[in-house]
RNA sequence: GGGCGCGUGGCCUAGCCAGGAUAGGGCGCUGGCCUUCUAAGCCAGUGGUCGCGGGUUCGAAUCCCGCCGCGUCCGCCA
C-alpha cells in the first residue's frame, strides 16, 4: 500500500527519469524534487539549473521543454515552468477524495505503515535510581518515549529498555545512606514519595562522604562488593534503589512514559558476560596495561585530548561502568536489529569508547545514539547540592494546576469539578511534553517557565484545542460513514487535505532520520490550517447538505490525525477542553 | 590545550545532513474580530547583516577553511 503523496511522487519522478534517462543516464537515476515554496507553484518542482551545465542551454528553456513534455498522469493535474524551475501540481480532487477515503478506513492506523520484521530496542532515561527525576533529565524520557512510539507506529517491533545502573556509586551512596544515616536528623522531604524521601540519604551520604575518607572506603567497599558479584551487597543496595525506581516509575507514568523492561547492570556481572568482554578486549592490539589496569588507546580510532587511553578494568581486575556497557550493548545487538540509545551530551565520550569497543570485538550493528543537550536554569546549571533543582513532579504539577485554572475558567461553569480535573491532567501533561519535545534534541534548553508551561500558539493545548473543536462538531452531527469527497473546492479544504496527506511521510521522516521534534511541527501546522478552515468554511451550516457531509468527513479526519499524531508524543488528545 | 555540539528579529524556534525561487513559525508588542460549529482561536501590522571573516558554486542560513561566544567531555567515576 502506498500513501497519495508517495504515489504522485512516485510518478512525478517517474516522468522525469523517462524523459532524462537519454541525455544524462546518472543524472536521472537520482532526480532530486523539491517542495516548492508557496503553493501556487505547485505541489513538487524540479530544478533545471543543474541540467542548464550538461545542456548548454539557459534553465527557462529547459524547464519550458519539460513543462511540454510531462502531460497529465494519474496524479499529475498539471505542469507549468516558473523560471528555471519545473512545477508540478497534483490533483487536488483526486487527493481528497483518497486522502480521507484513506484516513477513515485505517483510522487509528492512519500514518503508520507496514510492519517490519527488524527488532529494535530503544534504551532511554536509565537515571541513576538514587532520588526524584529533575527537569535537566526531563528530556531523556520525553525523547526516548516519542522516539519508541514512533518507531512501533513505523512499523517496528520496539522494545523500550531503562538500564538500572545497580552497581555504581550513586546508588553504593544511597544504601550506605540508608543504613547509617539516622532518618531523623534529616530535613523533611520535599513531597510524600518514596524518591523524595530517599534522595534526602543519598545527598547526606554524599556530604559525609566528601568530608570523611572513611566513609567514601566503606561505600567504595559497597561498590567492590557488588562490581565482584556479591548477591548479599547487590540485593542490599537492590533493597534501597528499588523504591527510589518506584517513585520515578511513577513520575514517568504520569507523563505517559513506560518501559517494556528494566534491565539491571548486575546481570552482566552474574551472567560472566563482562568478564568475556574483558577477555577478549586484551587480546586485542590495541590494549594494554598500566599497574595490572587494562586500556585501549583510542589515539588509533581518532580520538584526541589530554588521555586517550581507556580503561576498562581496573588496577585490581575489577571492571567499570563503560565495560559493562559494552556487555549490556552486546546482548542488545545480539536480539535486536536496531539498537538505540537515548543519552545526555556528557555520555559522548563514552559512547564512542563503547562503540569502538564493539567494533574492535566484531560486532556487525552498532547502536545509534541520539544526544540531547543539557536543561539549565537561567541561573546556571541545575545543581541538587546548591538547591538549585526543580524536580519533575513540580513541573508536572505546575504544569496540571496551571491547565486548570485555564479549564476551569473557560468551562467552570457548564463541566463538574471531575472532569476539569481529568482535562487538566491531560492538558498540563500535554504542554510538558510537548514543549521539551518541539525543541531539537541537541539544542541547549534554558529552564523558563512560561516557556515550559506555554499554552498558546504552538503549544500542546493549540493541537488539543483544534482537537476539541473538531470533536465538537462532530458531537452535533457525526460524519457519513460511506462517503466520496468531491466537491471540496474551497482554498482551506484544498490546503487542509494537503496537509492531512503529509501525515505518512512525517512520521516516516521523523523515525528514519531520529527526529522527533518532527512531529509536533507537523501537528502544529495541522492545528493551524484546520483553524482557518474552522473560520473560512462552516460545516454544521454548509451551504448545502452535500457540502455539509463531505465537510464532516474532513473535520472526521482532522480528528482522527490530530488524535494519532498527539499518540505519538505520548499526548492525549481531549474531546472538549 | 584538544574533541564534539550549538549560535537564525527583544525572547524562543523551523529550515542545515541530501545547496536553489521573497529565510517559515511561535512568544512579545500595536490594532482589529465573539447575536454563526468552544476566542486555549482568527486577521493585519511590527521586527532578521541567518555569530564574524574568507572560500567553493550560475546560486550558500545550508558545503569547506579560519576566528569568536556558549555548552559538554577529556577519571583505574557513573
Amino acid at each position: 500500500m502506498k500513501y497519495p503523496v508517495e504515489e504522485f511522487e512516485d510518478e512525478v519522478a517517474g516522468k522525469l527519469k523517462e524523459l532524462l534517462v537519454k541525455i544524462d543516464r546518472e543524472f536521472a537515476e537520482n532526480i532530486k524534487l523539491e517542495i516548492p515554496p508557496s503553493p501556487d507553484k505547485g505541489d513538487l518542482s524540479f530544478a533545471c539549473f543543474p541540467l542548464a551545465k550538461i545542456l548548454k542551454k539557459p534553465p527557462q528553456e529547459i524547464s519550458a521543454e519539460i513543462a511540454r513534455a510531462v502531460g497529465k498522469g494519474e496524479w499529475i493535474d498539471r505542469v507549468e515552468a516558473c523560471g528555471g524551475y519545473v512545477n508540478f501540481f497534483i490533483n487536488v480532487e483526486k487527493l481528497c477524495a483518497e486522502t480521507v477515503r484513506l484516513i477513515r478506513e485505517m483510522d487509528e492506523k492512519y500514518g503508520s505503515f507496514e510492519s517490519r520484521k527488524e527488532k529494535v530496542i530503544i534504551e532511554h532515561t536509565s537515571a541513576n535510581p538514587n532520588g526524584p527525576l529533575h527537569v535537566g533529565r526531563a528530556r531523556n524520557p520525553i525523547i526516548g518515549d516519542t522516539l519508541v512510539r514512533v518507531y512501533r507506529f513505523y512499523g517496528y517491533n520496539v522494545r523500550s529498555q531503562f538500564y538500572v545502573d545497580d552497581l555504581g556509586k550513586q546508588v553504593a551512596i544511597l544504601a550506605w545512606g540508608l543504613k547509617n544515616i539516622d532518618p531523623s536528623t534529616l530535613p523533611p522531604p520535599s513531597r510524600e514519595k518514596a524518591d523524595h524521601h530517599l534522595v534526602r540519604f543519598y545527598q547526606r551520604a554524599y556530604q559525609m562522604m566528601e568530608e570523611d575518607p572513611d566513609v567514601e572506603e566503606e561505600i567504595n567497599e559497597i561498590t567492590r562488593l557488588c562490581e565482584s558479584g556479591d548477591e548479599k551487597t547487590i540485593e542490599m543496595v537492590r533493597e534501597a534503589y528499588k523504591k527510589a525506581l518506584d517513585g520515578i516509575k511513577e513520575s514517568l507514568k504520569r507523563i505517559n512514559v513506560e518501559f517494556d523492561e528494566f534491565v539491571e547492570e548486575s546481570r552482566f556481572v552474574r551472567d560472566g558476560s563482562v568478564y568475556k568482554v574483558v577477555e577478549e578486549l586484551k587480546k586485542s592490539k590495541y590494549a594494554g596495561s598500566e599497574d595490572g589496569a587494562w586500556y585501549i588507546d583510542l589515539k588509533e580510532f581518532g580520538i584526541q585530548g589530554r588521555d586517550t587511553r581507556f580503561f576498562f578494568t581496573r588496577k585490581d581486575g575489577t571492571t567499570l561502568y563503560a565495560t559493562r556497557d559494552i556487555a549490556y550493548h552486546i546482548w542488545k545487538l545480539n536480539q535486536a536489529d536496531i539498537v538505540i540509545n537515548v543519552l545526555g551530551e556528557d555520555h559522548k565520550l563514552e559512547a564512542k569508547q563503547v562503540e569502538i569497543a564493539l567494533r574492535i570485538l566484531g560486532m556487525k550493528r552498532l547502536p545509534k545514539v541520539v544526544f540531547y543537550s543539557f536543561v539549565t536554569l537561567p541561573e546556571g546549571k541545575l545543581s541538587t547540592r546548591r538547591g538549585r533543582v526543580i524536580y519533575l513532579d513540580d513541573l508536572i504539577d505546575e504544569a496540571v494546576e496551571r491547565a486548570y485554572q485555564e479549564v476551569k475558567k473557560r468551562r467552570g461553569d457548564e463541566l463538574d469539578e471531575k472532569r476539569l480535573r481529568e482535562i487538566a491532567e491531560i492538558v498540563g501533561i500535554g504542554a510538558l511534553r510537548y514543549n521539551i519535545v518541539k525543541i531539537q534534541p541537541e539544542k541547549d534548553i534554558v529552564f523558563k517557565w512560561e516557556e515550559a508551561l506555554n499554552f498558546e500558539g504552538d503549544s500542546a493545548p493549540f493541537v488539543q484545542y483544534a482537537h476539541a473543536r473538531a470533536c465538537s462538531i462532530l458531537r452535533k452531527e457525526s460524519a457519513p460513514e460511506k462517503i466520496t469527497v468531491r466537491n471540496l473546492k474551497h482554498p482551506s479544504e484544498i490546503s487542509l487535505a494537503k496537509v492531512l496527506s503529509r501525515f505518512p511521510n512525517v512520521v516516516k521522516i521523523s523515525c528514519t532520520q531520529n527526529r522527533p521534534h518532527l512531529i509536533p511541527s507537523y501537528l502544529f501546522e495541522l492545528a493551524s490550517t484546520f483553524n482557518q478552515f474552522y473560520r473560512d468554511c462552516p460545516v454544521l451550516k454548509a451551504e448545502s447538505e452535500e457540502i455539509k457531509k463531505e465537510r464532516l468527513t474532513l473535520v472526521d479526519s482532522v480528528r482522527i490525525v490530530l488524535r494519532n499524531g498527539l499518540s505519538l508524543l505520548g499526548i492525549e488528545a481531549p474531546e472538549e477542553m
